[in-house]
DNA sequence: GACCAGGCACATC
DNA sequence: GATGTGCATGGT
């Protein structure tokens, strides 16, 4: 890209950065007590609301499942069981397990040692298992490892493809390379823009698809939005 | 009661 | 490579 063109995308961004933040103040996302429950988290809320994802979570903490070496070590239908709330609960049991093996057998199932691994590399790798995605790897990058990877979700595309900034069937890979091309590669910058999307999707994008309210309204002068 | 949610893998063409 | 389908629960 020529160097106008990302410094125009540049200062798009952080304008709607700077709208959702005065709207909201700092989000503090993504909500976790420890980098393994983010990265269960991550794999739970594919394509699942997060107030059902909260529930799974809940329960896993109540019967003390929140470990790798626990999960692995319980019946299937136990964990089965605790996931249930989220949705597609065989799928995701099979993910999540297939999580802690591999946390088991490539780093002593120590997130931290995890998180020492280079970025790309470990990337590839998140990518390999399945049931880890684009989106599932970039979460687990960095809300759980502290990588300065942009994650890309729904309601990022759709927001960037309302307000003109990117088109809105723009591939996965593309849209995080504009932000991350776009921004400095500040861990805790990616992880409140990333929050203050979810939050305003979850808001508007969805409880009041007229935009009604939404901080980012200013920036369609009166357009009606694009999808 | 229909419709949707912060995805992903797999089959089919 | 693009497009369609299954996976499952809970909220609106």
């Amino acid at each position: 890209m020529s160097e106008p063109g990302r410094s125009r995308r540049s200062a798009a961004l952080l304008r709607l950065y700077d709208l959702m933040a005065a709207h909201y103040g700092p989000t503090g996302w993504w909500p976790g007590d420890t980098p393994f429950e983010v990265a269960v988290g991550a794999i739970l809320t594919q394509n699942t609301a997060w107030t059902n994802v909260e529930k799974a979570i809940a329960n896993l903490k109540a019967a003390r499942l929140m470990a790798p070496a626990a999960l692995l070590a319980a019946n299937r239908d136990t964990v089965e069981a605790a996931l249930r709330p989220s949705g597609y609960f065989r799928q995701k049991t099979e993910r999540v397990l297939l999580f802690c093996r591999w946390l088991g057998e490539r780093f002593g199932g120590r997130m931290d040692r995890m998180a020492a691994e280079p970025l790309e590399a470990l990337r590839a790798e998140l990518l390999a298992l399945k049931g880890i995605g684009p989106e599932t790897a970039d979460d687990i990058l960095l809300y759980a490892c502290g990588k300065p990877v942009f994650v890309v979700d729904a309601y990022t595309r759709r927001i960037l493809g309302r307000h003109g900034i990117a088109p809105q069937e723009i591939p996965y890979e593309a849209l995080r390379a504009l932000f991350e091309t776009s921004l400095a590669p500040e861990v805790a910058l990616f992880k409140e823009f990333h929050g203050l999307i979810v939050w305003t999707g979850k808001d508007f994008c969805r409880a009041r698809p007229q935009c009604d309210g939404c901080p980012l309204a200013p920036l369609l002068r009166g357009k009606p939005p694009k999808d």
